[in-house]
RNA sequence: GCCCUGGUGGUGUAGGGGCUAUCAUGCGGGCCUGUCGAGCCCGCGACUCGGGUUCAAAUCCCGGCCAGGGCGCCA
């Protein structure tokens, strides 16, 4: 084989190959997906990214040497395939192609370790052991580009509106956030650990100037979770905004979500339908729900919650069973809620903090900011952590620093609600959990 | 971290003190000119690891590791 070969030689996509095309010449590049030989006549079918074509050999039109060759194709080879486009209704899609060149480009190891045509179901974790494989399944690769997608729509949109694209460091200093868990590191002589959230950093961001930032990256909790929604690696889609309270950032991330579903939904198509997918797209401004209104409808269900509480696992699944779609909960007491969220002007009982929900899922949180020096600093004393240790941090609260508010959307979990994934492994390349640190 | 369940060919499973360990898919070989979960014939391939009970353990008991489900934790 020489170099030329190896470029990129396709002129088709399966997707784009149409009876219309009836007669051309063409060449096709992809692996095969199963062969089906029947003596005189051996079917090929050829998969790409977006679709599967069918490779037909009738042994009447196809001469001798190639014919031999193509008997001899072995599942997931990697091939290049120049041939005619057939025009027929008894291959699928009604077209099919009569191979004129055939190369092996690269040969897969048999048996493989796991059914890329799924005709035998592999658990998670053996696919995960091998997710090159397993994405190549077109129902696997979709919930990507879906997740793609959305990212793309979600930086077009924060563009569209002024937002600024920011990277904040992912290694930190200090420890002493609060509540969750941190992967400690080794940064040369001392202890470092992994970001749990750009939180400090892009409120710093808020004295800056710049006024409206977001960041799209990941975050880590070392928390030992071990179920079907939490990761400890994860993309956070983060979005500070100066000069706005917390009703004017949740109209641009009910906003933000829509405008998602649409895209994904008017792009998508073709993966929305492997994946079986009927995607409404919700009307805004979404629902709001006080607090006080959701302990009583938990209640209501039967379920135990009392004011002042966190939701349980239960009471968001009682949740999930009254409402529908995409919901705020507004209104949470600020006991229960981290120092730098703005306790309500009329009840200082009520913070300015609110989540939102889709069903029973928890998929962004935000708030209005404190961004008052003094109140900062005696809201991290009141949650027993040392100001001290917030020094560069508060610094920034005493030149100027305007109101403002933001929140965080987790991306797996908002593909979950896209995708109908139930686990949000499906949503990862390479998931991080409790068990799973390879590929 | 807690509770429950499980670990059998490459993959997905049946069985549950003594069997030649079930089935499907796969893989290898053969037949077959319209397959599309192709079909038919022949063959290949497995009891998570360590200890214990027993004449005998894949099966029962204990522990490890791993997995599935649920919960807790998740500023």
């Amino acid at each position: 084989m020489t170099q030329t070969e190896h470029k990129c030689m396709r002129t088709h996509y399966s997707r784009e190959i149409t009876p219309e095309l009836n007669g051309e010449e063409i060449i096709i590049q992809g692996w095969i997906h199963e062969i089906r030989d029947l003596g005189g006549i051996v079917f090929v079918l050829l998969r790409d990214r977006d679709g599967i074509t069918q490779v037909t050999a009738p042994s009447k039109k196809v001469e001798g040497e190639l014919f031999k060759q193509i008997q001899g194709l072995k599942k997931e080879s990697v091939i290049t395939v120049r041939g005619k486009v057939q025009e027929s209704p008894k291959a699928p899609g009604g077209v099919e192609i009569i191979p004129i060149l055939v190369r092996v480009l690269n040969k897969s190891k048999l048996p493989l370790p796991l059914d890329t045509t799924e005709k035998v179901r592999a658990e998670i974790d053996t696919r995960l052991d091998s997710r090159f494989l397993d994405l190549r399944k077109h129902n696997v690769s979709s919930i990507f580009k879906i997740k793609s997608r959305m990212l793309h729509s979600v930086r077009v949109f924060l563009e569209k509106n002024g937002y600024i694209e920011i990277n904040t460091p992912k290694l930190v200093a200090s420890a002493t956030e609060g509540g969750t868990e941190l992967f400690p590191i080794t940064y040369f002589e001392r202890e470092a650990f992994l970001g749990q959230s750009p939180q400090l950093y892009k409120q710093i961001m808020m004295a800056s100037g710049f006024d409206k930032v977001y960041e799209i990256a990941p975050i880590f909790r070392a928390e030992e979770h071990d179920t079907l929604r939490h990761l400890n690696e994860a993309i956070s889609i983060d979005l500070e905004a100066a000069f706005c309270n917390h009703e004017d950032v949740m109209q641009i991330l009910e906003q933000l979500v829509s405008n998602a579903l649409k895209d994904v939904k008017k792009y998508c198509q073709n993966e929305l339908e492997t994946l079986n997918i009927d995607l409404e797209v919700p009307k805004t401004p979404f629902e709001r729900v006080d607090y006080d209104d959701v302990v009583d409808l938990v209640n209501s269900k039967g379920v135990p919650l009392r004011h002042g509480e966190d939701l349980s696992r239960a009471a968001e699944k009682a949740m999930g069973e009254i409402k529908d779609g995409y919901y705020f909960i507004t209104g949470w007491p600020t006991d229960i809620k981290p120092f730098y969220v703005m306790p309500s002007e009329e009840d200082p009982a009520k913070s300015c903090a609110f989540d939102l929900m889709y069903h029973d899922l928890e998929i962004s949180s935000g708030a209005k900011r404190v961004h008052l020096h003094d109140l900062l600093v005696e809201k991290i004393q009141k949650q027993g952590l040392n100001p001290d240790s917030f020094n560069r941090y508060l610094a920034a609260f005493e030149y100027g620093m305007p109101p403002h508010a933001g929140w965080g959307l987790g991306a797996e979990r908002f593909t979950m609600c896209i995708t109908g994934a139930q686990n949000i492994r499906e949503t990862v390349l390479f998931p991080r959990d409790r068990r799973r640190l390879t590929p």
